[in-house]
DNA sequence: ACAAACAATGAAACCGATTTCCATCACTTT
DNA sequence: AAAGTGATGGAAATCGGTTTCATTGTTTGT
């Protein structure tokens, strides 16, 4: 009779507990639940004066309790390796959009490229704070033993943008092989022969792609490659000024150079800026990534576009389908890119 | 005798709870407890056997379990309004780094603006699945009723970047009214007495304060402000190209431009090149916040630079002090900001 | 030598939901 | 009228930790 009335401390409120709409309503917890989850299994009159007690009182059940219970967090993390790179926001605003209509929110996890700090966040998923994961990476930050198979090893886990080589994990990406064919066809076309890239480091199979793609296109147009013309950065602005310095002392100059990311194109460009070079009329420049910033770019960016948003909504609804137990139709998702021709190519200059 | 062994199903695979620990160290869950989180209060022996039972077997207890008991997630969250501005990202960053060293993860919210998904972020702390909020919004997600002491209605909470102008709620930003008087002295020195502003929205308090800061130092140095000089955007390059065209073909040309955040300012110059105004000799431009790239632009940008990357340690000491029950040293908290005088600013023209 | 204090640990309560199992009760069905 | 069916809702178990309280054995103080 007397532990009706919760503690109403002076400052260290007592939260709302269901047990009390409960009591209130006249009804047993289970009845409360059940008109809060499935109020199908309720009956109309109990279902209303339940909703009627928790709406006057203003209840929001406890989502830990719940989510002990049904061994779910409802929560996602994401890791990625920079989240300063404007890549990046328009994949995460999605992936959040799609987590938020599905009922979970997103951690985010910036490794800053660390695996150490890659396999701490990946610990979360077995603290339970989350429910899967979604790494940008080619490490996996979990121990796989290659006899069993992968999928029964790793938690829910979607390998998006840099792919790691083991199968059995869906992937979301784009296909850098033929984008680095198409950006090189691009500027073959409009002439070059002298081509230069600014490549991300070796380490990183998106990069390897791009430039086995830029080989073979070369090969194909029957031009050897110069390894004098191919600098490897960090996909960093920084790294496009120094790739541009790098490229333009060599006795045979480029007249257009292929960046692995607009980051680096626009530190390249303005490094070429200062040099005076004229963009496209001395140099060309074409990148990938897409960012919004490339439109601003003096000149406007050259770049094959990817599908940033919808990148991230793939992404996540592969992982939350995964977390309800759901395969993905396809493990390998690869989404359209696109070539955007903006001024930053052009013929290449006549001798 | 049989229920020793944890169910080993096909891939649903039970996971170690701290009773098997327990069991399998010869003590009892509470010691296991113990030994994990105040090892002290162990004998050495005892809490050797655990921690080898633990580490053998690869144990890591249930944090939604932990919290549940502690009334605490350990998550925090943070609104923004928009995750594609590069000026969040830093700032993030090093919320996300002190977050974690502090033992914390944290919560992305984009709001777009909405105050409705405001509202639904906000929720996550009576659902208990957030410990506190950081908001970059002069809005406040939560009903307060004037009469009482803020601090008793609301839960752990910082209101960055943009501030509102409830009291008693630690602010984390800049001085935008000094932001606003220093980058128009700036221009003043160089001699410019045609001055146009691309400022954001009217109903944002930082932008509002950033003009008044300009319209001070006008008057200061005696120059009437021309009000058809004077447009408001919202931030975006988009919203810069169109000042520039709106304020361009003013009869009263602006010899010089005070953008109020990067972004603009990058969209202000491309559309001045592609205007064909030389920028500065021309025309100068000068924003706010210092963005990375703004040293890449051509040419590169005078800044106001805000320190995010203390702006965002700052908000995460003091929300995770309030967590703990410590009100911040002080409630509004302002960090310096710096001018950075780079190339998009010069002398007047010589008509 | 004996009380008091203390250190180490176990047993059980607890956090706040969900879910299983069971008891009713009202209707059909034959 | 007896038996079967389905809808409804209560009691209690459960999720996996943390924390309180009690117990036991060991020191310390005088």
């Amino acid at each position: 009779m007397n532990k009706r009335l919760p503690a109403q401390s002076k400052s260290g409120h007592k939260e709302l507990a269901m047990s009390d709409i409960a009591s209130k309503a006249g009804v047993c917890k289970a009845t409360v639940s059940r008109a809060l989850n499935t109020p199908e299994r309720v009956s109309e009159a109990t279902r209303n004066k339940v909703l009627a007690v928790v709406s006057e009182m203003g209840y929001t059940p406890n989502k830990l309790a719940a989510g002990l219970r049904q061994g779910k967090s409802r929560n996602i993390a994401i890791m990625l390796p920079d989240i300063t790179n404007p890549y990046f926001s328009p994949v995460i605003r999605s992936i959040e959009n799609v987590a938020h209509r599905r009922g979970y929110s997103v951690i985010l996890n910036d490794t800053q490229d660390n695996p150490v700090l890659e396999k701490t966040f990946a610990g979360m998923v077995k603290t339970r704070q989350v429910d899967g994961i979604i790494t940008n990476s080619s490490r996996i930050p979990f121990d796989i033993d290659p006899s069993l198979p992968v999928e029964e090893q790793l938690p829910p886990l979607v390998n998006a943008s840099e792919f790691t080589e083991i199968d059995g994990i869906p992937k979301v990406g784009v296909d850098n092989y033929r984008i680095g064919v198409e950006a090189t066809e691009h500027l073959l076309r409009l002439g070059h022969r002298h081509i230069g890239i600014i490549a991300g480091p070796d380490s990183i199979n998106s990069s390897r792609l791009r430039e086995t793609g830029f080989r073979d296109a070369m090969k194909q147009a029957g031009i050897p490659v110069d390894g004098r013309l191919l600098y490897h950065g960090d996909f960093s602005s920084q790294s496009g000024v120094e790739g541009v310095h790098r490229l333009m002392q060599q006795r045979n100059r480029p007249t257009a150079i292929f960046c692995f990311g607009d980051l680096a194109a626009i530190g390249a460009m303005h490094a070429l800026r200062e040099l005076e070079y004229c963009i496209p009329d001395d140099v060309s420049i074409i990148s990938v990534d897409g960012i919004a910033l490339g439109e601003y770019c003096a000149p406007p960016l050259t770049t094959i576009a990817q599908p940033m948003e919808e990148i991230g909504e793939k992404i996540a609804h592969i992982l939350l389908d995964l977390i309800d137990g759901n395969r993905p139709a396809e493990l390998m998702n690869i989404l359209p890119h696109k070539l955007i021709v903006r001024k930053s190519t052009g013929p290449v200059p006549q001798p």
